[in-house]
DNA sequence: GCCATTCAGGACATATTTTGTCCAAAGATA
DNA sequence: TATCTTTGGACAAAATATGTCCTGAATGGC
């Protein structure tokens, strides 16, 4: 995919690829039919894309939908642990869990 | 602290909690303070606690608060990669993003 | 069998959180 | 100065989550 730096934040990746592409806000914002604020406002992590919007921004960069949904998601993740001062070693804790809900289910 | 089995979900982990207590419900329900309802949706990861409900929870069976905390903040990082159908590796990446994030609030 | 009690789970009103837009102001560019 | 881009606050609207009430199934004692 097109995204360049890697593990730096979804809204830095996106403004990244409107800069490489040299566009507006605005521009970019007509393309994929929301308010140019908005589109600032995620490239800030200030707001959170919707599935529906990190659809359009995939299919405006041509860069692929599922790459680009786990940026958004490892993002959620991140600043969760960060909001709630968490410590790392809760990521290995809940992989475990995922694991264990998985049999869970499969029962 | 008192919980028992590891990487089992916080619902499950709570349950056991009082169930070791030889407690019901109604009574555990009584002595924090909410619907004894509300609480078995929460043991059965149908509701998540509030911060507030996992102080209760945690002076109520004297459990360490932060601990039962993480076990909560763990679970809901299993779920959401469950709901989403994520790779494991957007942990990995998380925690990147998490030392990235730090690097760029130290500026 | 019957009664009392516990637990599961649906429905629903309320509360909380998040989203998206509008608008004004700050910053750049020429 | 004039124009265009970006930032950011305020706020209505939408979406999501919480907590309670109520019904019914299951269990256990008598």
């Amino acid at each position: 995919m097109a995204i360049v730096k890697k593990h730096t934040t979804f809204g830095e990746q996106l403004r990244q690829l409107r800069e490489t592409a040299g566009m507006t806000l605005r521009e970019v914002a007509a393309n994929i039919e929301i308010d140019p604020s908005l589109l600032a406002k995620i490239e800030r992590n200030q707001r959170q894309p919707t599935k529906h919007l990190i659809r359009n921004i995939a299919d405006f960069f041509e860069v692929n939908e599922k790459e680009l949904l786990e940026e958004f998601l490892s993002d959620q993740i991140a600043y969760k642990i960060l909001d709630e001062e968490a410590d790392l070693n809760i990521l290995k804790v809940a992989e475990e869990k995922v694991a264990y809900i998985k049999t869970l289910r499969n029962e």
